[in-house]
DNA sequence: TATTGTTATACTCTATAACTATA
DNA sequence: TATAGTTATAGAGTATAACAATA
């Protein structure tokens, strides 16, 4: 164990270490450790593809789910994605701002809004799903695709 | 100690959905959502278990860190976990005036503060650790010892 | 010139209480 | 009473620029 510091220089760029710079304590055995590290690399990954477009992840998949549901409610959509209500009003706020998603009031119960994409926002959807591929492409091509479609699996079996 | 009526006024546990409310559009088969998702899970599990001793999960990660290298500096503490040196600024702090932690001016480059653990915080951090494992060791039991090391196998390889 | 720690700032995601207008 | 959406607010975590002291 380690009774000095390792003097170790170099800042460097955070997310090319992450470790190696010190005795990591079996941290980085540890779920919560990988978890946060692996969401954070492929978050990265999609979010620079996406930055020039001013969309962020959870974005993409509010205009994915908006897609296949066209007229559901945001309270829907929420519980679909697990982001509370007050949390989605902004999201929307923005894609209608865009001009990529219409919010219209339920006629059958005017508490509710319906919810779905205009063609400007389904052609934009169509962009971003083309980058998405690209991305995951080079993911699987560096895991392979065995591994990925392990990978997922056992995700969807944690949560 | 909830065998009361508990009155659900809010909009009932986001946790428990997530699916099966709406079309999922293949959203639920990619890794991004899927990341999001077990982190969250992972996350709310160590987090609530620790939220009584006012530790978040990057707090835990410094204090073990601290715990195995003692005389570190901050800037190597950062490098390990991939946290940028502003943002540890108040973590440290936190730790300090919990009396946790001591941040020494390192002798041989003034420049620098060398941090180790008190007394307090090495009987602290033993506690969290014991907590800790039980959650590690509920996560084992509900996903089985193999896919548990297959998975943090998998995500060492993604990230 | 470069680095250590720091301040200030901002942006994303997440969380809860409380309001409104309906139901 | 309860629900859908909203407002306001708060807390994490993450990101960059810039500064003082020191190397």
């Amino acid at each position: 164990m380690a009774t000095t510091s390792v003097r170790r220089r170099q800042p460097a760029s955070l997310e090319l270490l992450g470790e190696g710079v010190l005795d990591m304590g079996g941290l980085d055995d540890k779920l919560g450790f990988r978890l946060r590290f692996a969401e954070r690399r492929i978050f990265r990954e999609i979010g620079d593809s996406f930055q020039a477009y001013g969309v962020s992840p959870l974005l993409y998949s509010i205009l994915t789910l908006l897609s296949v549901n066209p007229g559901c409610r945001q309270a829907e959509l929420g519980a679909a994605l697990g982001v509370h209500q007050p949390n989605l009003v902004e999201k929307i706020d923005t894609l209608v701002s865009r001009g990529l998603a219409l919010r219209t009031p339920d006629p059958d119960d005017r508490r509710a809004n319906t919810l779905r994409l205009t063609d400007a926002g389904v052609e934009f959807l169509a962009e971003l799903d083309r980058i998405d591929d690209e991305v995951i492409g080079r993911i699987i091509e560096r895991v392979g695709q065995e591994d990925y479609a392990t990978l997922i699996e056992l995700l969807r079996k944690l949560a």
